[in-house]
Formats: C-alpha cells, sequence, structure tokens
DNA sequence: CGAATGTCAGTGGGACTGACATTC
DNA sequence: CGAATGTCAGTCCCACTGACATTC
C-alpha cells in the first residue's frame, strides 16, 4: 500500500484539521463557536425559527441545538420566546448584537479562506472548490 | 458574504466528514479505529518501537499512545514489554495476528478511497490530491 | 540537574443516540 | 392515536493540556 499520507482521505481530513483550527480560531477569537455562526447566519437568512426548523436548515442536530441557543441567548445574541401559536415551540429571534456578531465571524471567515488556501493560484482554488463540491454532492446531494 | 455552504473551509471539512465516515465504518467493520491503523502500520515500517517513537512517526499524542496500545494489546495486536535497556521506555511490537489485521485494514482502506472519490475521472483525482497536498504542505510542512 | 518517557485525568468541537414530557 | 418539539444525559473520535512519578 502507499504510505497513508499520501491517501485521499487522509489528505482531506488533515487539510480538514488545519481549515477547522483555522476556522475555529478566528470564531474564538470573538468568542463563538462553529455552531453559532451557523444558526446566526441561518437566522438572518430565513427570519425567525423554531429549534427544530432552525436544526434542519443548518444542518445542525436537534439535540446540539439547546445548548447553542442557550450560550447565544446567555449572551443575548438571540431571543428565545415560546410561540403562542404552538406551544411546543420555541421562537428564536436574531437580535441586533447578534447581527454585528454576525458580521464580525463573516469578516474572520474570508480572511480565514485566504489564509487556508495561500499557497493555490486563483485557478487553482477555483478548480480544487468545483471538486469538492463535486465530491461533496455525490455523497449528501444524491 | 457568499453562502457558507460554498466556502473553501465548508467543503474541505464537510468533505472530510463523510471521508472520516466511511473510512470509520471500514475499520469498524474490523474492531478497528484511525489510531489503531496508524500504530500498525508505523509499527511495519519502523520495526518495535517506544510509544514516544511510535507517536512521532504517526502523530498520534503521547497521552493517546497509552489507551491505544492498552486496546491492540488486549486484541493481541501488538505486545508491550520493558526495554531492559532503558526502563522508562516499553517496546511495543507487531505480533502475526497484528500484520494480518493491519493487511485487512489497508483493504478496506483502499476500497473506501475509491468510494470517497467515486464522482472524479482518475485525472481529476490526481488534480485534487495534488492540491490538497499543496495546501497542506503550507501548513504544516513549511 | 534537565530532559525524556509513560500514565492518567480532563477538555474541546462536532456529530450522534436514546429517553422523556409536552403539545399538536 | 401518531407525530413533532424541546430537553437532558450520554457516547464516539480525534486532538490536545496538565500533572505526575520514574528513569536517563
Amino acid at each position: 500500500m502507499t504510505a497513508w499520507e499520501e491517501l485521499p482521505s487522509w489528505l482531506i481530513t488533515q487539510t480538514a484539521g488545519h481549515a477547522h483550527r483555522l476556522v475555529g480560531d478566528g470564531f474564538a477569537a470573538v468568542g463563538a463557536k462553529g455552531y453559532h455562526f451557523r444558526i446566526l447566519k441561518t437566522l438572518e437568512e430565513i427570519g425567525p425559527a423554531s429549534q427544530a426548523d432552525l436544526g434542519r436548515r443548518s444542518g445542525i442536530h436537534l439535540s446540539d441545538m439547546v445548548a447553542a441557543v442557550n450560550e447565544l441567548a446567555a449572551q443575548g445574541l438571540v431571543e428565545r420566546a415560546p410561540d403562542p401559536a404552538d406551544r411546543r415551540r420555541n421562537i428564536i429571534t436574531l437580535t441586533t448584537p447578534g447581527r454585528r456578531q454576525l458580521r464580525r465571524l463573516e469578516q474572520r471567515l474570508a480572511e480565514t479562506q485566504d489564509e487556508l488556501l495561500a499557497p493555490l493560484s486563483p485557478a487553482e482554488r477555483h478548480q480544487l472548490t468545483g471538486l469538492l463540491a463535486r465530491v461533496l454532492d455525490h455523497h449528501d446531494g444524491g
């Protein structure tokens, strides 16, 4: 067998490790983690939503939403209010500070992309994302 | 900002998630996990070694080696013996069953690569691994 | 002495499972 | 009734930190 360090699965998971670390550091610098960004971003896209909706849209497990929303609410970045029309539901709403935080996180994220792909030319970056998108689509799109 | 689902860092970490799951399932089918494979493979490459050496070569943290070697030893895949020449050290040795297990794991791993990159042509696979290798080298090679 | 080795306990993110009460 | 929602507790892998005793 070839050295495992040359296997595609290794290259991808290792590169992902660096990506994850870079992104995580950027987020941590503003007191957030990955789940927080995804929730805030989804909230901005679809507006106030139940935790279950939020989970489906953002790909976050329902059981993880609880803690993540707790953390965001404790920071005042979202508000959790009971839905009068369906008493099972909480309605999560993005607050103004939450929107500000989202802008900061997006800023960090943009910087991170460049850092991550530093050695590649624009054309190569495009190539890489295209190939990855096709692999990804194959495995969870269809 | 573009949708986060199109960011390079997202594409990479998500693809890595699939890779990790595919590899992990393949390994689990023969009762192993990632650390086990890396330790067995490294042992075959460099021969009997101390846990510290093994950790350095395989990129596994020293503190994680303890548990991993415990598990491998419990399955009889490696042997742990004190080094008479340096009483701080354990010498870890690959056993015959360990070598057999390694062959099985390599088999699984090879199958997984193909599954992972299914939608890509050979040329595209080569392109992808080349790009990833460069990114990876930039971040931990130099 | 300082450095290396092995061990153990603990943390963290991200993703998951199972159980449960409440409400539709 | 069955289905959805939210909550809580727990698991898993991989990676890491810190403390510690032993030995070189």
